[in-house]
DNA sequence: ACTGAAATATACCGGAG
DNA sequence: CTCCGGTATATTTCAGT
Protein backbone atom coordinates (compact mmCIF):
# COMPACT_ATOMS: atom_id res chain seq x y z
CA UNK A 1 0.00 0.00 0.00
CA UNK A 2 2.89 2.71 1.35
CA UNK A 3 5.96 2.04 -0.94
CA UNK A 4 9.73 3.09 -0.20
CA UNK A 5 8.41 5.95 -2.74
CA UNK A 6 5.93 6.85 -0.73
CA UNK A 7 7.85 6.68 2.85
CA UNK A 8 10.16 9.50 1.53
CA UNK A 9 7.35 11.65 0.06
CA UNK A 10 6.14 11.60 3.44
CA UNK A 11 9.41 12.28 4.76
CA UNK A 12 10.01 15.51 2.88
CA UNK A 13 6.47 16.84 3.62
CA UNK A 14 7.32 16.37 7.05
CA UNK A 15 10.12 18.93 6.92
CA UNK A 16 8.38 21.27 4.46
CA UNK A 17 4.69 20.81 3.62
CA UNK A 18 4.24 23.54 1.89
CA UNK A 19 7.02 22.09 -1.06
CA UNK A 20 5.82 22.43 -4.10
CA UNK A 21 5.19 18.94 -6.24
CA UNK A 22 7.89 20.04 -8.51
CA UNK A 23 10.73 20.37 -5.83
CA UNK A 24 9.46 17.48 -4.18
CA UNK A 25 10.09 15.77 -7.45
CA UNK A 26 13.00 17.01 -7.56
CA UNK A 27 14.32 16.39 -3.97
CA UNK A 28 13.77 12.20 -5.18
CA UNK A 29 14.37 12.12 -8.77
CA UNK A 30 10.33 11.91 -9.56
CA UNK A 31 8.30 13.83 -12.11
CA UNK A 32 5.83 16.33 -10.62
CA UNK A 33 2.69 14.68 -11.79
CA UNK A 34 3.48 11.14 -10.56
CA UNK A 35 4.70 13.14 -7.11
CA UNK A 36 0.98 14.99 -7.28
CA UNK A 37 -0.90 11.75 -7.89
CA UNK A 38 0.89 9.95 -4.96
CA UNK A 39 0.29 12.27 -2.79
CA UNK A 40 -3.26 12.34 -3.79
CA UNK A 41 -3.62 8.83 -2.76
CA UNK A 42 -2.12 9.43 0.07
CA UNK A 43 -4.71 11.85 1.04
CA UNK A 44 -7.61 9.65 -0.63
CA UNK A 45 -6.54 6.71 1.66
CA UNK A 46 -6.39 9.24 4.57
CA UNK A 47 -2.86 8.42 5.46
CA UNK A 48 -2.20 12.10 4.74
CA UNK A 49 -4.97 13.91 7.38
CA UNK A 50 -4.25 17.11 6.44
CA UNK A 51 -1.44 19.86 6.70
CA UNK A 52 -0.42 22.18 9.90
CA UNK A 53 1.50 25.25 9.94
CA UNK A 54 3.84 25.19 13.16
CA UNK A 55 3.95 28.39 14.96
CA UNK A 56 5.74 29.83 17.37
CA UNK A 57 3.68 30.80 20.36
CA UNK A 58 5.82 32.97 22.27
CA UNK A 59 5.47 35.61 20.10
CA UNK A 60 2.47 35.44 19.57
CA UNK A 61 1.86 36.12 23.72
CA UNK A 62 0.94 32.35 24.15
CA UNK A 63 3.88 32.01 27.17
CA UNK A 64 2.64 28.91 28.97
CA UNK A 65 2.37 25.42 27.69
CA UNK A 66 0.98 22.26 29.36
CA UNK A 67 0.02 19.44 29.56
CA UNK A 68 -3.13 18.36 32.27
CA UNK A 69 -4.07 14.81 33.35
CA UNK A 70 -7.97 14.36 33.81
CA UNK A 71 -9.57 11.94 36.33
CA UNK A 72 -13.33 12.11 35.13
CA UNK A 73 -16.25 11.80 37.46
CA UNK A 74 -18.25 8.70 37.05
CA UNK A 75 -20.93 9.88 34.26
CA UNK A 76 -19.42 12.85 33.36
CA UNK A 77 -16.62 11.17 30.48
CA UNK A 78 -19.29 11.29 27.35
CA UNK A 79 -19.94 15.47 28.73
CA UNK A 80 -16.56 16.23 29.31
CA UNK A 81 -15.38 15.10 25.83
CA UNK A 82 -18.23 17.28 23.88
CA UNK A 83 -17.22 20.54 25.76
CA UNK A 84 -13.48 20.06 24.91
CA UNK A 85 -14.15 20.79 21.69
CA UNK A 86 -15.69 23.99 22.39
CA UNK A 87 -12.60 24.96 24.49
CA UNK A 88 -9.75 26.76 22.52
CA UNK A 89 -7.37 26.45 24.82
CA UNK A 90 -6.95 22.85 24.67
CA UNK A 91 -5.24 22.28 21.24
CA UNK A 92 -4.84 18.47 21.97
CA UNK A 93 -6.80 16.22 23.78
CA UNK A 94 -5.81 11.98 24.18
CA UNK A 95 -7.91 9.16 26.26
CA UNK A 96 -5.55 6.95 28.34
CA UNK A 97 -5.15 4.12 30.44
CA UNK A 98 -4.27 4.57 33.99
CA UNK A 99 -5.18 6.88 37.49
CA UNK A 100 -6.12 9.25 35.03
CA UNK A 101 -8.30 8.87 31.68
CA UNK A 102 -8.00 12.35 29.82
CA UNK A 103 -4.83 13.65 28.89
CA UNK A 104 -4.66 17.36 27.54
CA UNK A 105 -2.07 19.50 25.99
CA UNK A 106 -3.33 22.91 26.74
CA UNK A 107 -1.79 26.39 25.23
CA UNK A 108 -2.19 29.65 27.26
CA UNK A 109 -1.38 33.45 27.47
CA UNK A 110 -0.39 33.39 31.21
CA UNK A 111 -1.11 32.30 35.14
CA UNK A 112 -4.75 34.23 35.32
CA UNK A 113 -5.67 32.03 31.87
CA UNK A 114 -4.50 29.13 33.31
CA UNK A 115 -6.46 29.37 36.80
CA UNK A 116 -9.60 30.07 34.72
CA UNK A 117 -9.03 26.86 32.35
CA UNK A 118 -8.35 24.61 35.56
CA UNK A 119 -11.58 25.97 37.09
CA UNK A 120 -13.49 25.17 34.32
CA UNK A 121 -12.01 21.92 34.04
CA UNK A 122 -12.59 21.23 37.70
CA UNK A 123 -16.52 20.64 36.96
CA UNK A 124 -15.94 17.26 35.65
CA UNK A 125 -12.81 15.87 37.18
CA UNK A 126 -9.76 15.46 39.10
CA UNK A 127 -6.80 17.79 37.80
CA UNK A 128 -3.11 17.18 37.66
CA UNK A 129 -1.01 20.32 36.00
CA UNK A 130 2.06 19.74 33.90
CA UNK A 131 3.39 22.86 33.45
CA UNK A 132 6.13 23.01 30.76
CA UNK A 133 9.58 24.79 31.31
CA UNK A 134 10.77 24.02 27.33
CA UNK A 135 10.37 22.02 24.45
CA UNK A 136 13.53 19.66 24.32
CA UNK A 137 12.59 18.49 21.23
CA UNK B 1 3.97 43.65 15.04
CA UNK B 2 0.95 40.34 13.97
CA UNK B 3 -2.27 42.49 13.02
CA UNK B 4 -6.12 40.91 12.16
CA UNK B 5 -4.99 40.36 8.43
CA UNK B 6 -1.72 38.52 9.77
CA UNK B 7 -4.42 36.24 12.25
CA UNK B 8 -6.28 35.36 9.21
CA UNK B 9 -3.88 34.17 7.38
CA UNK B 10 -2.21 31.72 10.64
CA UNK B 11 -5.45 30.73 10.83
CA UNK B 12 -6.38 29.38 7.44
CA UNK B 13 -2.81 28.08 7.33
CA UNK B 14 -3.61 26.08 10.67
CA UNK B 15 -6.42 24.07 8.39
CA UNK B 16 -4.09 23.57 5.48
CA UNK B 17 -0.64 24.64 5.31
CA UNK B 18 -0.36 23.53 1.76
CA UNK B 19 -2.67 26.57 0.15
CA UNK B 20 -1.37 28.76 -2.34
CA UNK B 21 -1.17 32.31 -2.13
CA UNK B 22 -3.85 33.23 -4.75
CA UNK B 23 -6.34 30.71 -2.77
CA UNK B 24 -5.26 32.16 1.09
CA UNK B 25 -5.99 35.84 -1.07
CA UNK B 26 -9.48 35.11 -1.84
CA UNK B 27 -10.33 33.75 1.28
CA UNK B 28 -9.42 36.81 2.94
CA UNK B 29 -10.06 39.14 0.27
CA UNK B 30 -6.30 40.17 -0.26
CA UNK B 31 -3.89 39.71 -3.20
CA UNK B 32 -1.56 37.07 -3.98
CA UNK B 33 1.57 39.39 -3.45
CA UNK B 34 0.41 40.59 -0.35
CA UNK B 35 -0.82 37.14 1.13
CA UNK B 36 2.86 36.30 0.53
CA UNK B 37 4.64 39.27 1.22
CA UNK B 38 2.67 38.43 5.12
CA UNK B 39 3.45 35.15 5.41
CA UNK B 40 7.21 35.76 4.19
CA UNK B 41 7.21 38.43 6.91
CA UNK B 42 6.00 35.95 9.44
CA UNK B 43 8.59 33.44 8.51
CA UNK B 44 11.22 35.97 8.88
CA UNK B 45 10.05 37.20 12.05
CA UNK B 46 10.25 33.11 13.21
CA UNK B 47 6.22 33.49 13.93
CA UNK B 48 6.06 30.89 11.34
CA UNK B 49 8.23 28.16 12.51
CA UNK B 50 7.55 25.28 9.77
CA UNK B 51 5.03 23.25 7.77
CA UNK B 52 4.17 19.92 9.11
CA UNK B 53 1.85 16.97 7.34
CA UNK B 54 -0.47 15.11 9.95
CA UNK B 55 -0.26 11.76 9.56
CA UNK B 56 -2.61 8.72 10.56
CA UNK B 57 -0.17 6.67 12.17
CA UNK B 58 -2.52 3.78 12.77
CA UNK B 59 -2.65 3.45 8.61
CA UNK B 60 1.04 3.31 9.35
CA UNK B 61 1.24 0.07 11.55
CA UNK B 62 2.12 2.65 14.31
CA UNK B 63 -0.91 1.17 16.33
CA UNK B 64 0.56 2.26 19.81
CA UNK B 65 0.89 5.78 21.75
CA UNK B 66 1.84 6.82 24.46
CA UNK B 67 3.24 9.54 26.53
CA UNK B 68 5.92 8.95 29.03
CA UNK B 69 6.74 10.52 32.29
CA UNK B 70 10.13 10.30 33.21
CA UNK B 71 11.64 10.88 36.90
CA UNK B 72 15.38 12.10 35.74
CA UNK B 73 17.95 10.38 37.89
CA UNK B 74 20.28 12.68 39.72
CA UNK B 75 23.36 13.70 36.80
CA UNK B 76 21.87 12.24 34.05
CA UNK B 77 19.46 15.11 32.80
CA UNK B 78 21.64 16.75 30.46
CA UNK B 79 23.03 12.91 28.85
CA UNK B 80 19.16 11.86 28.77
CA UNK B 81 18.19 15.17 27.03
CA UNK B 82 21.06 14.28 24.33
CA UNK B 83 20.22 10.91 23.78
CA UNK B 84 16.42 11.57 23.24
CA UNK B 85 17.26 13.41 19.97
CA UNK B 86 18.49 10.22 18.96
CA UNK B 87 15.52 8.44 19.75
CA UNK B 88 13.18 8.27 16.43
CA UNK B 89 10.32 7.06 18.41
CA UNK B 90 10.32 9.78 20.61
CA UNK B 91 8.28 12.31 18.16
CA UNK B 92 7.62 15.17 21.16
CA UNK B 93 9.64 15.71 24.30
CA UNK B 94 9.25 18.52 27.17
CA UNK B 95 10.90 19.83 30.56
CA UNK B 96 7.87 19.98 33.21
CA UNK B 97 8.13 21.22 36.63
CA UNK B 98 6.61 18.32 39.16
CA UNK B 99 7.04 15.23 40.33
CA UNK B 100 8.55 14.27 37.06
CA UNK B 101 10.70 16.53 34.88
CA UNK B 102 10.52 14.93 31.24
CA UNK B 103 7.53 14.58 29.41
CA UNK B 104 7.27 12.25 26.23
CA UNK B 105 5.34 11.85 23.30
CA UNK B 106 5.93 8.43 21.77
CA UNK B 107 5.01 6.52 18.24
CA UNK B 108 5.53 2.69 18.65
CA UNK B 109 4.81 -0.28 15.82
CA UNK B 110 3.35 -2.62 18.64
CA UNK B 111 4.32 -3.57 22.81
CA UNK B 112 7.15 -5.13 22.32
CA UNK B 113 8.55 -1.70 20.81
CA UNK B 114 7.65 -0.05 23.43
CA UNK B 115 9.19 -2.51 25.99
CA UNK B 116 12.26 -1.78 24.16
CA UNK B 117 11.79 1.79 24.26
CA UNK B 118 11.05 1.88 27.94
CA UNK B 119 13.93 -0.81 28.52
CA UNK B 120 16.17 2.04 27.04
CA UNK B 121 14.49 5.27 28.92
CA UNK B 122 14.89 3.16 32.37
CA UNK B 123 18.98 4.22 32.03
CA UNK B 124 18.08 7.67 32.74
CA UNK B 125 15.26 7.76 35.47
CA UNK B 126 11.92 6.03 36.27
CA UNK B 127 9.17 5.69 33.89
CA UNK B 128 5.68 6.08 34.24
CA UNK B 129 3.43 5.29 30.52
CA UNK B 130 0.69 6.61 29.87
CA UNK B 131 -1.00 4.25 26.87
CA UNK B 132 -3.33 6.58 24.82
CA UNK B 133 -6.53 4.69 24.16
CA UNK B 134 -7.69 7.53 21.22
CA UNK B 135 -7.52 10.64 20.30
CA UNK B 136 -10.36 12.82 21.25
CA UNK B 137 -9.12 16.27 19.97
C1' DA C 1 5.16 6.73 -14.45
C1' DC C 2 6.41 10.02 -18.00
C1' DT C 3 5.61 13.73 -21.59
C1' DG C 4 3.44 17.81 -23.47
C1' DA C 5 0.63 21.77 -23.40
C1' DA C 6 -2.85 24.86 -21.56
C1' DA C 7 -4.41 27.02 -17.30
C1' DT C 8 -2.73 28.80 -12.82
C1' DA C 9 0.31 30.40 -9.63
C1' DT C 10 4.58 32.49 -8.11
C1' DA C 11 8.36 35.83 -7.69
C1' DC C 12 9.86 40.15 -8.39
C1' DC C 13 9.68 44.93 -9.16
C1' DG C 14 7.79 49.45 -9.78
C1' DG C 15 4.38 52.60 -8.51
C1' DA C 16 0.12 54.22 -5.85
C1' DG C 17 -2.17 55.32 -1.70
C1' DC D 1 4.95 50.78 5.07
C1' DT D 2 1.50 48.05 3.03
C1' DC D 3 -0.98 46.91 -0.88
C1' DC D 4 -1.63 46.19 -5.74
C1' DG D 5 -0.61 45.36 -11.01
C1' DG D 6 2.22 43.60 -14.75
C1' DT D 7 5.14 40.24 -16.46
C1' DA D 8 8.59 36.64 -16.93
C1' DT D 9 9.23 32.25 -14.91
C1' DA D 10 7.62 28.14 -12.62
C1' DT D 11 4.08 25.02 -11.28
C1' DT D 12 -0.19 22.57 -11.59
C1' DT D 13 -3.29 19.90 -13.99
C1' DC D 14 -4.94 16.77 -17.26
C1' DA D 15 -4.70 14.07 -21.55
C1' DG D 16 -2.57 10.61 -23.93
C1' DT D 17 0.89 6.94 -24.09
Amino acid sequence: MVDKIDVKILEVLKNNSRLSFAEIGRMINLSPSSVRERIQKLEDSQIILGYNVNLNYKLLEYDLEAFILVKVFHGKLTSFLNVLNHIEEIVEAHRIIGNQNVHLKVLLKNQIHLQELIDRLMAFGDTQTLLVLSKVK
